[in-house]
DNA sequence: CTACCGATTGACT
DNA sequence: GTCAATCGGTAGA
């Protein structure tokens, strides 16, 4: 159980990725403590063209892990928060999925006590509100999503979405237009 | 070292 | 709906 997707998943277009990735389990493990959550709402970032992507303007060592072979987190701050990608197509294209929002599966309590709230909603509702719920943070930029250790994805046996709706991404100040945003239309856990 | 910015959030009207 | 607090990361002096 909980066997993590393998490289030949992310190894994709992130349209792709982003579409399939709804109705996936993500695990985090730390020592005894375990966390789950069902995506519910995903957005893609494009190797070309896209203004809004952290890859727009070539490599950094910000964004390094954008870079590195798919299947790999990469993990960036903002607003004194951080932010949790998956890294897909071939090492050297710059693509990725940001994972916006799950739905809590179990580790409810931890979640609650890492987010200093009890108000269920808010536990993984938005892409920082989850890293903190999941304790992701820079420590975890690159890991390897493949292994089954500390953080992966899953099928996870719960079936595929049946309505997903696409809209434009949220927050970002250039290529506005673009659709690139991915979301389970009837969960309750969707960021604003 | 300082100065700025942001793929956000929580508080508030 | 609006708004600004927050701080890690980066760029530049």
């Amino acid at each position: 159980m909980h066997e993590p997707l393998d490289s030949t998943f992310y190894d994709r277009d992130p349209v792709a990725v982003a579409r399939e990735l709804l109705g996936k389990t993500i695990v985090r493990t730390m020592g005894e403590d375990l966390t789950t959550g069902r995506i519910v709402e995903v957005e893609a970032y494009l190797k070309h063209g896209d203004s809004a992507s952290h890859a727009y303007c070539g490599r950094r060592r910000r964004n390094a892990s954008m870079f590195g072979p798919p299947g790999h987190a990469y993990v960036y701050a903002i607003h004194a928060r951080f932010c949790l990608n998956v890294v897909t197509e071939p090492e050297d294209v710059p693509s990725a999925v940001l994972i916006r929002a799950v739905e809590p599966l179990s580790g409810l309590e931890l979640m609650e006590k890492r987010r200093s709230t009890d108000r269920k909603l808010n536990l993984t509702r938005g892409p920082a509100r989850l890293c903190e719920a999941f304790a992701v943070d820079r420590s975890l930029d690159g890991w390897n999503l493949t292994i089954g250790e500390q953080l992966w994805l899953t099928n996870g046996g719960i079936p595929a979405p049946k309505q997903i709706a696409i809209s434009v991404r949220i927050g970002v100040t250039s290529a506005k237009d673009l659709r690139l945003r991915f979301f389970i239309n009837d969960s309750r856990y969707i960021s604003r």
